[in-house]
DNA sequence: TTTTCATTTAATCATTTGTTTAATTCAATT
DNA sequence: AATTGAATTAAACAAATGATTAAATGAAAA
């Protein structure tokens, strides 16, 4: 058991995480954190000096565990490309459906503040994957259309993601609750893999 | 030339649009429109009574004129299955690169507060569709593989609307600028088409 | 011209919010 | 037991923010 961090910094980050994924930066207040988390108000500031570089520190550590999880998946050097969608279609499914308000937030903050990304050593990595080496060598065999390979990442992204995004549209358009709408998520895991190679084959 | 609106009503609702859009409403300040808009801060309540009611008008407004311009393509009587999903692949890439801060903001205060959407006359009407029927048709008659529409619908959707929602990402993955990330977002709009229809066939 | 009413303005109010301060508690060290 | 330094607390501060007020302006109606 590690003690990198004391009790109460913990609680602190806990809060604070989950109030930032709920509701942003701004409409989060440190005395919304303070009362969450338990803890006086200023130990926020002993802690993490500020509201803005408690941010940082969370989002910088949701989006490195996030795209850690992400990349893994797409540089296994043994698993055929179908194998590799499979996993990642199954994988991110079961990982956002663990915690759903990630992707908004990911993106909502990458908008306003794109630089945190590039910092992300593993950012640059996914482009340059085993996945997409093995799609452009199916390319260049004529097995798959010639097409980009970034349209090729993002569709993988969109079909699996985007679901979760307008979760509350697809909801209330289909009369679904929370336990419904996950069921058509892990449907997903079987079907986004067909899709996809159905959409790359000639 | 329909004078509904004052000038200064109308600079308050453009500046007031722009703003939430680019920064969500609790980023606002009633400050920020009243600079923006170049009008004194008492008119803002003056005009709409509070900022969260001002807000209200334009969220109402912005997500009414969006849903519209998504349902006219889905219920045309004439249109083939596949001229649907390229007029609607043409047609929302085109009114997303012309705002496209709309789809994340959108998706964003729908996750804080799903009712507004229910509101909307014209969101329940996308699943009874002529798109939806003539897809559900296919399916009976063999053509297309049996799954359910709301993934159909779903995917159509994600490989439109995601790629800008992640457009920060995506830009710094492949170096992109805005003019190339809009050239290929325009290549999509002949992709996704032909991705769709190889989906749904057996 | 005078009156009337909507519009606009500068100033102010009452909260909220991020942060700091100074005092207190607590546990480990001497 | 006394000391030290970190952890915690209640209180307060300063700035920001949503909203209001009362006076000033301007244009149309009488």
């Amino acid at each position: 058991m590690e003690t990198k961090y004391s009790d109460t910094e913990l609680k602190i980050r806990d809060a604070a995480k989950s109030l930032f994924l709920k509701k942003g930066y701004s409409a989060t207040t440190t005395r919304d954190i303070a009362q969450e988390s338990q803890i006086n108000l200023a130990l926020l500031n002993y802690y993490f000096t500020s509201k803005r570089r408690l941010f940082e520190i969370i989002m910088f550590e949701t989006l490195y565990d996030f795209l850690n999880k992400m990349v893994e998946v797409y540089n296994d050097e043994e698993t055929t490309i179908r194998e590799k969608i499979e996993l990642a279609s199954s994988k991110y499914i079961d990982m956002i459906i663990a915690e759903p308000l990630l992707p908004t937030f990911i993106l909502n903050e990458l908008k306003n503040n794109p630089t945190n990304f590039l910092k992300m050593p593993t950012a640059k990595v996914i482009m340059k994957s085993q996945l997409i080496s093995q799609y452009n060598d199916g390319v260049k065999k004529g097995i798959y259309k010639k097409v980009d390979s970034i349209h090729f990442i993002t569709n993988i992204l969109s079909l699996i993601v985007f679901p979760f995004i307008c979760s509350p549209i697809i909801m209330k358009m289909e009369k679904l609750n929370k336990t419904d709408f996950n069921k058509m998520m892990n449907q997903r895991k079987k079907l986004i893999p067909e899709w996809i190679i159905q959409m790359i084959k000639k």
